[in-house]
DNA sequence: AATTGTGAACCTCTTCACAGCT
DNA sequence: AGCTGTGAAGAGGTTCACAATT
């Protein structure tokens, strides 16, 4: 029965990772066929405390029957209408080499309502082909095929001396929010939000782990 | 001449990944040529504050010079020292699908010391070929092979159901971090540290952020 | 004059603990 | 009795601001 909160103003990207993977959680019990959940299970799902689970929650709304736990369904509902997940989402990705054609190949996207519909790059040979059914442009055509297709979220999966180029043109295209796979760190444009997917990272703090035993945190 | 201090008791996963985006400025402007730079311009090419820069460095010594800045040459060396970037890891990877092959080929993570050495799967068609130099086996050969090159971390790359028993099967085998690019949380093994690489969830987090309007953190 | 190293202040996120529903 | 929702307490991480040093 989500009673929807005034929005509250900002919130940490972990408590929006976190909503995501509960997200999760739900759509495989939901399968199962449970109709209530507890914030302790959903916790222990998640590597999280129960407590963790219901001040997430309850930063967006109240959605659970004291005694109870929360109605599985309705749960679900609510989370996808907060992150924006109750609706398909054009996606463009700029930059079609190794990483790149491995995400166009990658169906579990589109099922999340992430919908690959165009592929940029430089390469003359891939410019015209199309990569399991998503036609590869020149990179001249972003801006329009951004406009027509009203895209906003992009993947850069280009080298990274390139990077911060192709973030720009991005950004002048019209693209709202990037999805960064290449190992730099940006200066982002006015208005434009970036995530990093950042492999060469975790494997260097994985390293670190295992030099200095132990780290903080998840 | 970085001082070592008694080995801090417990860093946090996120001063550790700031320390390999410094670690990677260093290494660029050693390239120009720079032999000193501040932790101003450390921090504004890493987008955070010069205190932040500093506190960062000082858990682990003393590495500046007041009214000069770090010498890049030593701190660069002090930073690998202190991730264990100075050495060459050996690293298996389970799971040679669409992401798995991509990550065979991407040559990045070998010049930066992570080598893969042997990739696993079930599929018969797989199993016996070679993908960019490294044998793929099946996944009875995991605990002989992990031993033989003594392997510590490994990443999984199968799909989300198959996940957690291949991370079982990891640890078993002596695996002691692990690099979950599956889209699940995964119930560690005793002894063993995962990280994720979850392209899912942060694409999320930008619907949520095109959603709401904004998000807190980089 | 410039810039580090760091205690203290500040802020944000997490956990506790318990009142209040079901 | 069971479990949520939440104010308050506690931890942890970041920034301030300035003495110390080159």
């Amino acid at each position: 029965m989500g009673t929807s909160k005034e929005v509250p103003t900002r919130i940490s990207g972990s408590s929006v990772r976190r909503l995501s993977r509960y997200y999760r959680t739900l759509d495989r019990v939901q399968k199962q066929g449970m109709s209530h959940i507890s914030s302790q299970e959903l916790a222990e799902r998640n590597g999280v405390t129960s407590a963790q689970v219901r001040k997430d929650l309850s930063t967006f709304g109240t959605f659970g029957k004291r005694g109870l736990g929360y109605p599985v369904d309705s749960l679900k509902d609510a989370i996808a209408g907060i992150l924006g997940l109750d609706r398909q989402w054009p996606v463009i990705l700029v930059g079609v080499g190794n990483i790149g054609q491995a995400l166009l190949r990658y169906g579990q996207f589109r099922r999340q309502g992430f919908h690959i519909v165009a592929g940029f790059d430089v390469a003359p040979d891939k410019i015209g082909t199309s990569i399991d059914g998503v036609p590869i442009y020149r990179m001249e055509r972003l801006p329009d095929l951004v406009a027509e297709k009203e895209v906003e979220i992009g993947i850069l999966s280009v080298p990274a001396p390139d990077a911060q180029a192709v973030c720009e043109r991005m950004g002048e295209a019209g693209i709202l929010a990037i999805l960064n796979c290449a190992p730099i760190t940006l200066e982002t444009p006015e208005g434009v939000t970036v995530r990093y997917e950042d492999m060469s990272i975790e494997l260097e703090t994985l390293s670190y782990a295992l030099t200095r035993g132990g780290l903080q945190e998840g």
